[in-house]
DNA sequence: TAGATTGTTAATCGATTAACAATC
DNA sequence: TAGATTGTTAATCGATTAACAATC
């Protein structure tokens, strides 16, 4: 693959995406690299850099259009038509996952939740029903899904995976506390609170004379 | 600040630990750089070279041992002892993280919850109690909270997150889908499940024929 | 025209990796 | 001893930034 665009561009991408929502929300109708730098702590060149990779989008001496931009980005993204995903995992985070709000204003319908547990299976969450996850491969088939969310346990996540790319599954949004193997060819990002607020504590200081006592083992 | 050491480094180390956790869970006495990056994705190389930052650990021929090597990077990252956390937004995803009992485990616990919903002060969330938004500020002072995360709307994020740090806070994990404006000295980490989705999508290929409808705007 | 800002180049900076002596 | 693996060096690779001609 000659010329690909670095991965870390790509996930920049979605950064300046957001601000230009909101800057369009607000009705602002021109931005420049250097007011998006600004708002996202990032170098007004990074930003002019990183769009070069797709064409060019501003104009010298006045900058970018708001709502041309954005579009844009969102034609490079592929998120211009909506993504259908599922969600495994029909916990306290999988019902937050499932009524969360920000999905369907950002082009990705929750259409199926999954769980193991035949307690759950049948249960409403918002407007949809659990699905029993021993249906999964062939729900998700028919759906054609491509994306999906594992909200399981550590230990179950690596089998649910597993069924989820057999199921055509192509982008997987992990929230189970470990890392998965899954074939090159698939999609896999991370999202952990306890890796973020582990790498914070780092930086601070334990400065208080009485340290809370840490749990024994 | 001479020498110190890159983000990027302390922010694989919260996996380097992840790893060994689920090894000494399982039994395993010693691992190789070799094996620890098979299972991360990352090369072995990379692995020694962002320990050795920190001292020496391993031994040649051998390895490491996973319960020691645990130990120091516990200690590295200052996670040894438990950090007290509160939480601001008692909506769905509030509620979840309430609830999450990945924090105990992992040595964080969350001290308490605020909301600014009159409706939801006092309400019940596992064995806290929301409390009110107002006297967030006074709260923070009392219990000594360093660490706060935030989920309540984008459009509350950036008073709270002031509010926050005028009440102490140095390391706040955002929800909230915007970019935060904070002085240096706190430390700030982002969670968009929306986002992580948007830089995997462009490397999916739309290919099937009925394309999902966008939504309209 | 004067001022502003883009897109791009080249220089700089920093991170990753290959390789290997040291040594368990 | 032979095999394995560390910690570290130097080379490579890649990303960021400064600077500026082009031009709106």
């Amino acid at each position: 693959m000659p010329n690909s665009v670095p991965n870390i561009v790509i996930h920049r991408l979605p950064f300046y995406l957001r601000a230009l929502e909101m800057m369009a929300e607000n009705g602002q109708v021109v931005t420049s690299s250097q007011e998006l730098g600004d708002r996202l702590g990032i170098s007004s060149a990074q930003i002019r850099k990183d769009l070069s990779h797709f064409g060019e989008f501003g104009k010298q001496g006045t900058g970018y259009e708001v709502d041309y931009l954005r579009q844009q980005l969102r034609r490079i993204l592929k998120i211009e038509a909506l993504w259908g995903i599922a969600i495994v995992g029909a916990g306290d985070l999988g019902h937050a996952l499932v009524n969360y709000a920000g999905f369907r204003e950002r082009n990705f319908l929750v259409e199926t939740v999954f769980d193991m547990d035949p307690k759950k299976v049948g249960t409403p969450i918002g407007s949809l029903k659990v699905e029993d996850q021993s249906q999964m491969l062939q729900r998700l088939k028919e759906l054609d899904i491509k994306i999906a969310i594992i909200a399981v346990p550590a230990r179950n996540a690596q089998t649910v995976a597993e069924l989820l790319i057999e199921g055509g599954v192509r982008a997987i949004l992990n929230y189970a506390p470990i890392t998965l193997n899954v074939p090159d060819e698939v999609c896999i990002e991370y999202i952990d609170p306890v890796i973020a607020l582990q790498s914070m504590t780092y930086y601070l200081e334990r400065e208080s004379m009485e340290q809370k006592r840490a749990v024994s083992e």
